[in-house]
DNA sequence: GTGAAAGCGCTAACAT
DNA sequence: ATGTTAGCGCTTTCAC
């Protein structure tokens, strides 16, 4: 097809012969026109194959109705999967995203990428970024200095700044005592890198939960991993020499928890019998491991759902109000999915 | 933070004692500016904290700088490992992103979507989002009436349409054959969901290879599943009644070679010694099933960033020669990882 | 109900 | 080396 210039809302005012506000008010369906004039604008729109510029009416209605979203590591299903229901949100709620992704969870080169959002006007931010080391040190010296809404994912509270997070604490309790419950007392953990936020909030969950069942937790009774498959494999036989006496194990994620099960077996040790495990994440997979693993699930959809909505929140009652910055907080509830791998002791 | 109006290029001017052409001189780093005043501009920008407004730029300058990414399944590994390398690829170009995710692969409501992306002025467009069922059919009607260039990905060939794809066919080949070459000749087939292009294509292949092997491939050989784990397992169970000679499997993807593991082992059938499995896709986790898996591996940030640099090929093409439509066909080549589920046949 | 004028923040083209 | 003018495509305000 030709690519001659799109037709702007002159050249629709001209052919219809009116003036370029009475189009204006068409396309934005003010009531002020007449039917007839309505009609025939419309159809001429539809000829022409006219679209209006969103950068025209962003710029004149000083109003952009996109928001900046940055992730990492989408090469994993969290991040993929939150994103997911950031995009159902927005869409619903009728905003545009500028997506970008950061290449490493560590990156302390902030500025360049706020600049880059907030040049292009967005009217709020979503840092979908785990905190992961000292990656969210930034936000002490520059978050107020950012001058609209911004939200983020996966962070530990701090005072002021808007968040949205998974209760990984709560995760982790519920699993150890779903452990307990079933009347194990020798509960290790395999936890994620303890640079993680999320690893930290998860051991915590089972040490309190052990505690107030009159466990002293100790560290020979954890492992770490990096969350693969492979990291898992190592920690769970670390924690067979540490724990020999082991019945039970806390593994904060699945991908870890197939390789605790898949040494199990090759060690003869029987899961759930001997041996009971818990993961975290609850991926597709996970139903299919043998046994199929008991996990605490994420509803990571929600987690994006409800970033998009408490920051449309923000902007709106920014902008209702004139100066102020609001501030929210909230936690998304995990669940325990009881499967195979976990039994009474008998 | 109080939230002033954020400042124009016309204070910085003001402030700076020019005319706001220099400040866009400076800004848009053109030489000739005396020293001085640039010197004197600059701090003044970086006082007032000004950002050039992006929106602004594109209305004058009648570029944007940005392309519309639309993806599907969000929830699936593959379709964010692609969005991965679109991120990186648009990044190192100098390129924005407009995202927007299908809820589901079967919509056939497309000309809002197109028209909320050319309404934003984008550039171009990429369209990631699997061919399945007839999803891609109001390519005919409406392709050459888009004003912009346009790639798909995952697509099967058209005529003048830019399509980035795996190649699957090949994929598949490689599979069946690592499994001939290792002596087996009773070889089935999991398939994925046939309405899907991805899956003709790997059951083509399959199909393919064993014919140039002197083996006529039959529909008893095949079970088609819809990718997931659960649907792996029905379909393996019916290949065993349909087809119990068989004494080797090329599964579609990992997530249904899990269950056949899985089964198998339940069946005390031997893998790989009786039945070798072979997957597709490579998921961190195959190298964790037991036995380790077989598989082929599709490099999709490859095939992200390729899909942009093609892109933007056509876009900065089609700026250059004015009106003609430039066009881009091609294939990522997969790759064969040979793991512990397949072995000679003794 | 419709139109004219001004302006959103910036750049291109042409002065000086 | 710097300023002036006009214009990108639209909306707002105020007339008529």
């Amino acid at each position: 097809m030709g690519k001659m210039a799109r037709p702007t809302i002159y050249e629709v005012a001209r052919e219809a012969g009116v003036s370029r506000q009475t189009v204006s008010r068409v396309i934005n369906n003010r009531p002020d026109v007449a039917p007839e004039t309505r009609e025939r604008i419309l159809r001429i729109i539809s000829e022409l194959d006219y679209r209006p510029s969103a950068i025209a009416r962003s710029l004149s209605k000083q109003r952009s109705y996109n928001f900046g979203l940055l992730t990492a590591g989408l090469k994993y299903i969290g991040p993929s999967t939150t994103l997911s229901g950031i995009a159902k949100k927005a869409e619903e709620l009728g905003y545009g995203i500028y997506f970008k992704e950061l290449p490493t969870w560590n990156s302390n080169n902030i500025q360049p990428i706020l600049d880059w959002f907030l040049a292009r006007q967005v009217e709020g931010i979503i840092w979908a970024v785990p905190e992961v080391g000292d990656n969210h040190d930034w936000l002490r010296s520059v978050a107020d200095s950012i001058p609209v809404p911004i939200i983020f994912l996966t962070t530990a509270k701090r005072a002021n700044i808007s968040i949205v997070s998974v209760d990984n604490y709560a995760g982790a309790r519920m699993a150890t005592e779903h452990l307990l419950s079933v009347g194990r007392r020798k509960i290790g953990h395999i936890s994620g890198p303890m640079d993680w936020w999320e690893s930290r909030e998860r051991r915590q969950g089972w040490q309190d939960a052990l505690r107030e069942a009159g466990i002293e937790s100790d560290p020979h009774m954890v492992a770490e991993g990096n969350w693969s498959s492979k990291s898992g494999k190592r920690a769970f036989a670390q924690l067979m020499e540490t724990f020999p006496e082991m019945d039970a194990v806390f593994v904060a994620n699945d991908q870890m928890a197939l390789s605790v099960l898949q040494t199990a077996f090759e060690s003869n040790i029987d899961v759930p019998d001997q041996l009971s495990v818990v993961g975290f994440d609850n991926i597709p997979e996970s139903e299919f491991f043998s046994p199929p693993l008991t996990t605490v699930y994420q509803n990571l959809v929600e987690l994006g759902c409800t970033a998009v909505e408490e920051l449309v929140w923000m902007i709106e009652t920014d902008k209702a109000k004139g100066d102020r910055q609001s501030v929210k907080y909230s936690k998304i509830q995990p669940e325990l999915i009881i499967r195979k791998s976990t039994s009474p002791k008998t």
